[in-house]
DNA sequence: TGTTTATATGTACATATAATCATATTATAC
DNA sequence: GTATAATATGATTATATGTACATATAAACA
């Protein structure tokens, strides 16, 4: 038993939930899984629909394949990416709520 | 109305929610709000439980009370914070459910 | 085979982040 | 007032991160 009164997180639980978060703390990933929450989608799409360079989506892709975030599956050349994790929906809709949150807070002191 | 099939998201939104993950992206200050999640409790105290520098539980507190993750109130010399939230502690579970998830992964292929 | 298309990857660069150390601030006690 | 305790802040340094550019893969097709 741990001698503390409240959860202590291990350092080991700590850094692999700081990873998980990372990997949602940018707007580009963001985006991408925005579009991906509408279904699956090919590369190029993606990159199109949130005005993102190829090479730029394609490096952001590769951060949320490694969370596995993400999987994807090709089609002759083409790749189709979709989301692939029970959690991000529900950790989107959270930090969306957030967001509005904060910014209403700021406008109540502007 | 958006020509797009799914729901795109619009550049401050991103950036907004961003922020919101960037402030939990960081394993000293998922310890620190591991902790609050048990109750109010003084700065003193916080950098002890989580085995942190003085210094460096401040910055992150600061961090912290900028995003309106938490809040203070004085008592002497003493300060006390306080989880001032309502996204935090399902954003935590949410997100330490995926670093279980992660880890079985890893276990899997390993 | 060579060419084209779609995607991935390596590198370089600029910027952001977190810790430490030293110092400042704030409140209390004497 | 001075001294002390608790916390905050500024500066510095080391590391991480995101993008652009160039190039590499991989599949399709002539």
């Amino acid at each position: 038993m741990e001698a503390s009164s409240s959860p202590l997180l291990s350092e080991p639980d700590a850094a692999r939930m700081a990873l998980t978060f990372k990997g949602l703390a940018d707007p580009t990933r963001l985006k991408i899984l925005a579009v991906l929450l509408g279904g699956e989608i090919r590369v190029s799409d993606l990159a199109q629909r949130t005005q993102t360079s190829q090479s730029a989506v394609s490096h952001q892709l590769r951060v949320l394949r490694d969370l596995r975030f993400v999987s994807s599956r090709r089609e002759g050349t083409q790749i189709f990416y979709r989301i692939d994790d029970e959690h991000i929906e529900d950790l989107f809709n959270k930090a969306f709520a957030h967001g509005k949150h904060l910014l209403d807070q700021q406008r109540e002191f502007a």
